[in-house]
DNA sequence: TTTCATCTATCTACCGATAGATAGGGTTGA
DNA sequence: TCAACCCTATCTATCGGTAGATAGATGAAA
């Protein structure tokens, strides 16, 4: 694979996960994509045959940049309310470049009319989030105290942490959801600040 | 306006509704709907000139409908969290009626290019959820109370409820969101359940 | 070292399907 | 008779996708 050949591609990932972010993958059209990157149409499907293939790369790729920083997070800090200020950090900062969605977020609203290798890589996504939520919440109620319970009592915590987890991105995602309907990112700022003072973010 | 006219406009409306909420605003076409409702779809165009005629009608049909639901909530009892549990029921039946979404929770994800009409009925939506919630958390914290604070801490007061308005909102339709992509409504109920172990609903 | 074959990456031109929308003609009931 | 209603037929624009050609790089055999 030639250098140019590579650009090229990283390109049209690059300005498709835009387009996606902005307008979801239904508002996703290989022409509109193919101007802003610069070439035609056709060379889109030469490095990806349909658009399934270039929406399941999209939400892969994706993915993999989100667990990288997440396990970044959790390798500079121990303190579960710096993980959590770093996790929302991302949702906001999609709001933040010309308002914005999380691109599984967008997707996950059109999950019924979505190719299926696009849907399973959007659920990854959330399999993803979910898992590293548990392990910031399992820092925060260490895995010695679990230890020392009853095993019953072990799985009860074990299951209230993933639905506590499961809650969280649910809630980051309804916050993106709305302030992006208000236009304004003061409105996810204060939206996650009251799922902090309620209690719901450590 | 005849009979025959007004109930063709309503079986339209229904139908359109049903298939908003569950393929989103740009998934909705008009040939499908016709064929749905089992007229062409050249008489949809005579009862709605243009989609963003349609969508702005749904939007709201759907916010009034939801209006006299949430005021009736509040006629028959006395009870904040009795309330937020006929609340969260409007969004869980959504996901029971084959994993459909709130219709103006759907339209929030495609805001960007939605009709400048819809754009103001799905923003509308937003709007009466919220002033619904403040009356509902403001029962629960009495005006009583507040009245007997400084100007200025009352202020704050009313400033804090609106906000966790908002959150709860937010958080309920980021509950919807993931479930539907989960496709499991056991999803929805443990997320929301979670949001009220943390406190963040009454 | 030159020549021939193959591969990569892109192009132009086009396909069938479908989108929303419109013009204008029947039909029917008040 | 006239307005309300629904139809047929058609339009323009765009969609994802495909066919076939080509320029240029690569690599191997003569």
């Amino acid at each position: 694979m030639t250098e140019a050949a590579t650009d090229t591609k990283q390109m049209i990932m690059s300005a498709a996960r835009l387009m996606v972010q902005a307008r979801g993958f239904n508002g996703l059209s290989f022409r509109e994509l193919a101007k802003e990157v610069g070439v035609k149409s056709a060379s889109i499907h030469y490095h990806f045959p349909t658009k399934g293939d270039l929406g399941a790369a999209l939400a892969r790729r994706y993915t993999e940049d989100a667990v990288l920083y997440f396990d970044g997070l959790l390798a500079v800090s121990d303190d579960p309310a710096a993980h959590i200020r770093g996790y929302t950090e991302v949702f906001r900062s999609a709001l933040v470049n010309n308002n914005r969605m999380c691109l599984c977020g967008i997707m996950a609203a059109e999950h019924d009319d979505l190719p299926v290798e696009v849907r399973a890589e959007v659920d990854k996504f959330t399999k993803v989030n979910v898992k590293w939520l548990v392990k910031v919440l399992s820092r925060q109620q260490p895995a010695a105290q679990a230890q020392a319970q009853a095993q019953a009592q072990a799985q009860a915590q074990a299951q209230a942490i993933e639905r506590h987890a499961l809650a969280i991105f649910a809630a980051v995602e309804g916050a993106q959801l709305v302030a992006r309907g208000r236009g304004d990112i003061a409105v996810f700022d204060q939206t996650i600040e009251a799922y902090r003072t309620a209690g719901l973010l450590p």
